[in-house]
RNA sequence: UCCUCAGUAGCUCAAUGGCAGAGCAUUCGGCUGUUAACCGAAGGGUUGUAGGUUCGAGUCCUACCUGAGGAGCCA
């Protein structure tokens, strides 16, 4: 391998040109430069070639006849096949007829690896079915949607940071290894710790709020894991999570924060990641909306606008009151806004152990939950947290927890306790509705699901 | 865990119980502006597995395997 690629890295010293990534390809305009990718797709039309090349910033179309190139870097474009790695020299011309408006002029080639057309690169321009395409995913992502949707992902865990890096938070990551489950065992992951069991973490909350008590305004960001059985197009096994937590915030702070943080991802996925959003045919007039205020619902409320769907034959489920709202419930709640709608003040029972009682009808819980609009759901779950030690002692109690794996929590309420709130957010879920995918096993490079662990 | 659906060429899919097919991909040939290019030709099959019904099964029946969609649970 290695006498192979030596003769041709001394080739490119022939190439004399700056290199250049697809996306600014505009400021060479009539320049030469010199492309780092992979052959996307070649046409050919007799003596015209029109291959097409990719560098992971985008996509643009060669242009090589037979009698513009020397006939050694003819003949190797005209026998390049789909995802070869190519050093390609051409100059920049503006091209009306060219989708991303420019194409190259192409000038020299060479070749980095050619791929064999005995075993040809699998994933083809046409379409291919979902459990072919999860087979190959590491060669899925090189497909312009794929790289696409990563980078409105990784602007939109940009943004999210960025909004609590510029408002005070400090970022506080817990541990992935946990030492007892919190929720009960039958949704975590187990691990042998040299001997002893541990398991993976299913949220960092706990952790997020020692340390708000240490720092005032924290966040962690990472990922977080649940054994459930879930087979949905909602769901992964791995996934990552974004959780603010604040001292001495209450729910009405907590519902501020909520919809200024989601509007200020979105809006900074429109302003940097505009060309992408396009590129997967998302319809952008439904994302410039998204902007405070969010419309606010309490629970009852959305009971009972449940209940008169289902009496006028929107929903076939009749809702039952008290419940926790069932996934065709959510759906049917988020499509009647044209914003995020945060729903708040369950009734207790539904809802986790530390949430904090409404003082004013301690039957409902202090929390939120935040559904994405078009029919996406539920993409923030958060709520004011119980600072009672009695309280959250009896709840434990309650929900025969382990109480000795919560002393630590417990010393939260002990030591100069504290209203305080936070909320989690699902990354996956908001990249798959500001990409308005159908599904989030799209949204994560390497996605982790009930029946799929390759590649 | 439950419900529904699917499995045929490398891929996407056809085939009334009666000869295993098409488009794309690959190879060869043609074309000086192609836009998932097009035109012509070639190669390519243990119809998910096991059993059963039948003169005859890709097709009908049973079990199993694998996957997908949904429910529950959740972000």
């Amino acid at each position: 391998m290695s006498e192979e690629l030596t003769p041709k890295a001394a080739e490119s010293v022939r190439m004399h040109a700056p290199v250049a990534a697809i996306a600014a390809i505009g400021r060479h305009e009539g320049e030469s430069v010199i492309l780092h990718g992979w052959l996307y797709n070649l046409r050919e039309s007799g003596k015209l070639l029109f291959p097409i090349f990719r560098d992971g910033t985008g996509v643009i179309q060669g242009v090589a006849h037979v009698k513009s190139v020397p006939p050694a870097v003819f003949d190797a474009l005209k026998n390049l096949t789909q995802e070869s790695s190519v050093v390609v020299q051409g100059k920049v011309r503006a091209d009306k007829r060219a989708p991303g408006g420019y194409e190259l002029d192409i000038e020299d080639l060479q070749v980095v690896q050619r791929v064999p057309e005995a075993d040809p690169f699998p994933i083809t321009l046409k379409e291919h079915g979902v459990d072919f395409l999860m087979e190959r995913r590491h060669l899925w992502l090189r497909t312009p949607r794929q790289s696409a949707i990563l980078r409105i992902r990784a602007e939109i865990m940009r943004a999210a940071a960025e909004y609590f890096d510029a408002n005070g938070f400090i970022r506080t990551d817990p541990p992935i290894l946990t030492p007892a489950a919190c929720e009960g065992t039958s949704t975590l992951f187990p691990v042998d710790y040299f001997g002893d069991p541990a398991y993976l973490t299913q949220s960092g909350q706990l952790y997020a709020e020692a340390t708000a008590l240490a720092l005032g305004k924290v966040y962690s960001f990472g990922p977080t894991f649940r054994a459930e059985k879930s087979k949905t197009r909602r769901h992964l096994t791995e996934f990552w999570m974004i959780e603010p937590e604040v001292a001495f915030m209450d729910l009405d702070g907590l519902l501020e924060l909520a919809e200024n943080f989601l509007s200020h991802i979105v809006q900074s996925v429109l302003k940097n990641r505009g060309a992408e959003l396009e590129a997967i045919g998302r319809d952008l007039s439904k994302l410039q909306n998204i902007a405070p205020p969010f419309p606010r619902l309490r629970y009852d409320e959305a009971a009972e606008m449940l209940n008169q769907a289902h009496k006028k034959g929107e929903l076939e489920q009749p809702f039952e009151y008290g419940n926790d709202f069932g996934s065709p419930d959510e759906t049917w709640l988020s499509a009647q806004f044209d914003r995020p709608v945060m729903v708040h003040r369950y009734p207790a029972h539904v809802k986790a152990f530390y949430m904090e009682p409404d003082p004013e009808d301690s039957r409902y819980a202090l929390c939120v939950d935040v559904l994405a609009p078009e029919g996406y759901g539920e993409i923030i779950g958060g709520s004011q947290r119980v600072s009672s030690f009695e309280l959250l002692n009896a709840r434990i109690a309650e929900h025969n927890l382990p109480k000795d794996a919560f002393e630590w929590y417990l010393d939260l309420r002990r030591y100069g306790s504290v209203p305080h709130s936070g909320f989690g957010m699902g990354i996956e879920r908001v990249v798959a509705w500001i990409c308005a995918l159908d599904h989030v096993r799209e949204t994560i490079p390497f996605p982790r699901t009930l029946h799929r662990m390759y590649p």
